[in-house]
DNA sequence: GCTTGACCTTCTAGTTACTGTAAGGCTTAG
DNA sequence: CTAAGCCTTACAGTAACTAGAAGGTCAAGC
């Protein structure tokens, strides 16, 4: 299987795994004759695997950890739920941090009057001109 | 007014002025006979615009835009709008993606035993293995 | 045999928004 | 005079790719 196939199958860019290769996040393939990587049916699992976990939001290094979890028939479970359930609050995390700008952000939506004027609340507000700003408070009313 | 001083008052670091002054999103200051940058009340001003635009999910890019606004007495106050909310739709459609991921997340943690067994259905989803899982694809029951 | 297009290779550089480090000059207190 | 604590520039590194250049290989069609 040449890198464009098991791109394919794998659904990574033949770039990505080249470069996993460069990283050595993937062990290198055996080359043909004409110095085309090989690929096999476990490399595509390999790849599969490595694009789940990074859309699972893992990162490069516990990719790496997953993977040599994943390899290792002697691992434990526990090891395995660990790394997912601290990601969990990661995630958890970032997505409060998210959800904090997010109604700032539609505070500040709200009290632009957007028209045709200059006057606009989100620029004093960003500019930090009105420091007691109800918006940036949060102090509604 | 030296760089750390307004460093200290804008919330930003030194070097980070710094950057902001070499990509041109800031004005260079004046410098001093000895060759050190100085600041003065607008230019804080500035660096805390900034700093709030850029918590607020703000790229360098749209702090640009943001910031010419800021500094045009000319500008529409619909413009700043449009702005804003698209920033606030991208913010949403973030934390919606997010949100997916944790649940998926959630459900790995659910399913994995988190014993001294190396039997895991977190290794085997990520490896595509369980293609007709309950957990990816969401069917539950 | 030749051309064309789709592959493949390596290497370098660019992306974002900084941050770290090195090597050196300025300032001020003791 | 020296030491600490500023300041300067310039270069390199971060994460995870992505784009592009320059060139080799392969299969099909004429």
């Amino acid at each position: 299987m040449n890198i464009s196939e098991v791109a394919k199958l794998s659904g990574l860019a033949a770039k990505t795994i080249r470069y996993y290769e460069s990283i050595d996040l993937m062990d290198p393939p055996r080359r043909g004759a004409n110095g085309y990587r090989r690929y096999h049916d476990g490399d595509v699992q390999i790849l599969c695997f490595l694009r789940q976990a990074r859309q699972f939001g893992f990162n490069i290094d516990q990719c790496r950890l997953l993977l040599a979890l994943y390899k290792n028939p002697q691992r434990r479970s526990t090891e395995v739920h660990q790394l997912v359930s601290d990601k969990l609050t990661e995630v958890d995390a970032h997505i409060r941090e998210l959800g904090a700008t997010r109604d700032l952000l539609a505070q500040l939506v709200g009290v632009c009057p957007n028209n045709e004027e200059a006057d606009c609340a989100i620029i004093d507000t960003l500019s930090g001109q009105s420091e007691q700003s109800q918006v940036v408070k949060g102090v509604e009313s």
